[in-house]
DNA sequence: ATAAGGATGACCT
DNA sequence: GGTCATCCTTATA
């Protein structure tokens, strides 16, 4: 079980570095969302690494714009954007000041943790998961945060709330911390879903676990 | 397979 | 100013 009291966000020196590093290094640590009262928490077992400009599949390719700005800013802060009309998609800025990269989340594993006071008749950490997906409570437990869009909507990150804010601040509503868990195998692959630079083998995901996106019917 | 949905950037006038 | 193709997706059939 996670303590989250003594778990310190990771430092924005660990943000400080390229993105395949960090992606690489983010696998197996794990996501706090607080909203509303609710602690969530999910470990990430599968994400994507952008470059800066030089990585036409990026955002940050044709340069610095209002949307992707929090791209080339400070490393460790949240970039997330709004994309095909309903879903969120959330990524961690990295690389010094000046540089874009991002790190993608794709997919995390909903872990439980005491959520709020232990009133009894508390929702569960998973119900409020479910909850925010619309899911029906017997619904695999897979489809709740298996996906850039799924993630962003079960752990209520939104465009307009989190978009620039401090993953490295204790006060933040968004952190990662660390965790006695070991990545084992990490898998890398290309990138799902874009096409350009279909070559590069930035997808990393942890190997045989069964919360990676999309692997339902064998396709992708 | 494909429809749904909305913001964005590129490219015009 | 305006239009249009594109988009790091998901839920449906």
């Amino acid at each position: 079980m996670l303590r989250e009291k003594e778990a310190l966000p990771l430092p924005r020196s660990f943000y400080n570095a390229s993105p395949e590093v960090v992606a690489r290094k983010l696998l197996g640590r794990i996501l706090v969302a607080r909203s509303g009262g609710f602690q969530l928490a999910g470990r990430i077992v599968e994400v994507e690494a952008y470059l800066g400009v030089t990585d036409p599949a990026a955002h940050a390719f044709s340069g610095i714009t209002p949307r992707n700005a929090v791209l080339f800013g400070e490393p460790g802060h949240a970039y997330v954007y709004f994309i095909y009309g309903m879903y969120s998609c959330l990524n961690v800025s990295c690389e010094p000041q000046g540089k874009a990269g991002c790190v993608l989340f794709r997919a995390l594993e909903p872990l439980h943790l005491s959520v709020s006071n232990g009133d009894a008749g508390d929702p569960s950490a998973e119900e409020v998961l479910r909850r925010n997906r619309g899911l029906a409570p017997l619904a695999p437990a897979r489809l709740i945060a298996s996906g850039p869009g799924r993630l962003s909507q079960a752990f209520g990150i939104t465009r307009a709330s989190h978009n620039g804010v401090d993953l490295t601040s204790p006060a933040s509503p968004l952190q990662i911390v660390d965790d006695d868990f070991r990545a084992g195998e990490i898998v890398a692959t290309p990138r799902i879903g874009i096409r350009k630079a279909v070559e590069h083998p930035l997808r990393f995901y942890l190997a045989g676990n069964a919360f990676v996106s999309g692997k339902v019917s064998g396709r992708r």
